[in-house]
RNA sequence: UGGGUUAUUGUGUAAAGGUAGCACUACAGAUUUUGAUUCUGUCUGUCUUGGUUCGAAUCCAGGUAACCCAACCA
């Protein structure tokens, strides 16, 4: 028996489409505005539109919705192309609302022609007035009963630059009394005497989201048009328009946005923390854009797992980062390399082992033999994690203290003899002696150890800067809190370790490159590496059930 | 005081009138030259009140709560 996996309520519908013919094959679109970076709610649209194409077979366009020239650069749209790719998508066609001003000038005039769209000269504060709230109906503007003729005039001059800004809108002639305030006459032209970045000069009117993106979806006779639950009120209008211009009939499917703990996802959120300097850039590590992951060392195919296992669904939602963090560990775990690093030194010397030796020791690359061994650099004087020992060991402490043996990975078994403090009363060095015929790989000393630490040859080990990241907030959902979400966030979220000693073999590494340094987490380069200082982000730690019970 | 949408364990998500399942988290144990991984186990749930039915998360009626809607933004 084949075990089968329930589809979600997208997946029910087009199935449910293709089997009964309503249309032969499906095809979908992400249409993101370029005016700011994709983020990890964008890679849950972007796996559910791409993969639904893929999975039932139809394509999926990418879309840039730049229907608002004073908002939309180009810088944005090469990153968000960039995003996409690096999550490993391939568009079937790359285009722009902004390719169909034209089609859908000619829509606004058939609108016009048909009595189904006036010009109105208020002023946005009178429209707004006259609008009504949600709770009162609106009323009719004076100038919703001008003649086609006049209307027609009217928006031709528009168009040709007669008016100034905000001077005159074109709007659609619906139900000023309708509960659904977005069929009271909306607005679906305005004049912006702006420069575009792709039509550059030539339009001085630009069509409205809701006129511009279930029309272009008809054009490009997109089946399931797949957006987030705010935009349920604009399905009334979407199909009003399509059935006002007898065009291709387009869907739109709502499904709930992704919300993650100890994060923020709004684009205005987002711009503040990079505006206002809580954080580097759109592409800072703590940042939950897909630049920042990817920054942070997020492999692609954790978040298109993470995407997969989160569902969809119309409920409200809340994901635990853990699960984030899981998926990604599940990866990393099987593909990174690992490695030895020291972050927090203390020196370690070895008082039975010749001062002018050195040894080239055998380590495993990864828990598959497939990726192979390395050799590293053993000699008496040797860095170790300084949290790797207590002079007066806690309960059940596996590593080293006064008198304990542990192991030493990848080389021979230590005890630890004596030890000498500095005049701060800090621990500066630890005297030890080894058991020679406890060597990794072929331990005759029938010696059993319950720790086994990292450490790294203090003649040998390399150095570079380590940037350590935590949560960008505090709390579980800043938004949702009392007062300033800024207020919230995490002092502790970087923290730089100016020099901590590295494997001499990871003097020569790439950007793409993912290391486990064993026991201290996943990471990766940072692309502020130079030649002569490295650089390395902690993508993310490993699971630590020491520091619970320590706790 | 309007309209729309949603309610299943701590968090997600299944169950299309018939055993409330799966994953994450948490906790416990086994293995371990990473206190990682892996493996095993444990905990907690159908918003509420009625109704229909042999049987209800599911159907019906009434409550309640949360979210969205009054940009010339998308």
């Amino acid at each position: 028996m084949s075990e089968e996996k329930s589809l979600n309520f997208i997946e029910e519908i087009i199935e449910a489409d293709l089997a009964s013919n309503n249309c032969a094959s499906i095809s979908t679109r992400f249409p993101p505005e370029p005016n700011g970076y994709l983020h990890i709610g964008h890679s849950k649209a972007i796996c559910l539109n791409f993969g639904l194409a893929a999975k039932y077979g139809g394509t999926t366009n990418l879309r840039f919705d730049d229907t608002n020239p004073v908002t939309e650069e180009t810088e944005y749209v090469e990153s968000i192309k960039e995003d996409i790719k690096w999550l490993g998508f391939n568009w079937t066609n790359e285009l722009y609302a902004s390719d169909y001003f034209d089609n859908l000038y000619a829509f606004a005039l058939e609108l016009i022609e048909k009595g189904l769209a006036y010009v109105d000269d208020s002023t946005s504060e009178e429209i707004a007035l006259l609008k009504g709230t949600p709770t009162e109906p609106g009323k009719p503007s004076e100038f919703r009963s001008r003649s086609i003729e006049e209307n027609r005039t009217l928006f031709t001059e528009m168009k040709n630059g007669v008016y100034k800004d905000g001077e005159k809108v074109l709007r659609a002639k619906i139900d000023m009394v309708h509960t659904n305030m977005l069929m009271r006459d909306p607005i679906i032209y305005r004049i912006k005497h702006a420069h575009h970045h792709r039509t550059a000069n030539k339009w001085c009117i630009y069509p409205m989201y809701d006129f511009a993106h279930g029309q272009s979806d008809s054009i490009e006779k997109i089946t399931h048009s797949i957006c987030t639950l705010e935009f349920i009120p604009h399905r009334e209008l979407y199909e009003w328009f399509i059935e006002k211009l007898n065009i291709f009939p387009s869907r739109q499917y709502e499904f709930a946005r992704l919300n993650m703990t100890y994060t923020v996802m709004s684009k205005r959120k987002l711009l503040q923390l990079v505006n206002e300097g809580y954080v580097n850039g759109w592409d800072d590590p703590r940042m939950p854009t897909i630049s920042g992951f990817r920054r942070k060392g997020y492999t692609p195919l954790s978040i298109r797992n993470f995407c997969e296992k989160i569902g969809v669904a119309r409920r409200e939602n809340m994901i635990d980062l853990s699960l984030l963090e899981f998926c990604l560990r599940e990866d990393l775990n099987v593909t990174a390399k690992r490695v030895m690093a020291v972050l927090d030194p203390i020196k370690l010397v070895i008082t039975n082992y010749d001062a002018d030796k050195t040894e080239e020791l055998t380590a495993e690359n990864g828990p598959d033999e497939a990726m192979g061994t390395r050799t590293i650099p053993f000699s008496n004087t040797l860095w170790i994690e300084r949290e790797d020992f207590m002079e007066v060991p806690a309960k059940k402490w596996f590593r080293l203290a006064p008198g304990s043996v542990v192991r030493l990975k990848n080389a021979y078994i230590v005890k630890c003899e004596s030890f000498e403090k500095n005049d701060n009363g800090d621990i500066s060095t630890i005297y030890c002696t080894y058991y020679p015929e406890s060597k990794s790989g072929n331990d005759t000393s029938g010696i059993s150890v319950k720790g086994t630490i990292h450490w790294l040859s203090a003649a040998h080990a390399a150095t570079a800067e380590i940037r350590l990241y935590d949560r960008l907030f505090k709390v579980e959902n800043p938004s949702a809190e009392e007062g300033d979400f800024k207020s919230f966030i995490n002092p502790d979220s970087l923290t730089i370790i100016p020099k901590a000693y590295i494997e001499p073999s990871l003097t020569k590494v790439d950007l793409e490159e993912r290391f486990q340094f064993i026991r201290k987490g996943y990471f990766c380069l940072d692309k502020d590496s130079t030649p002569e200082k490295m650089v390395f982000n902690r993508t993310v730690t490993l699971k630590d059930t020491w520091g619970k019970i320590a706790d």
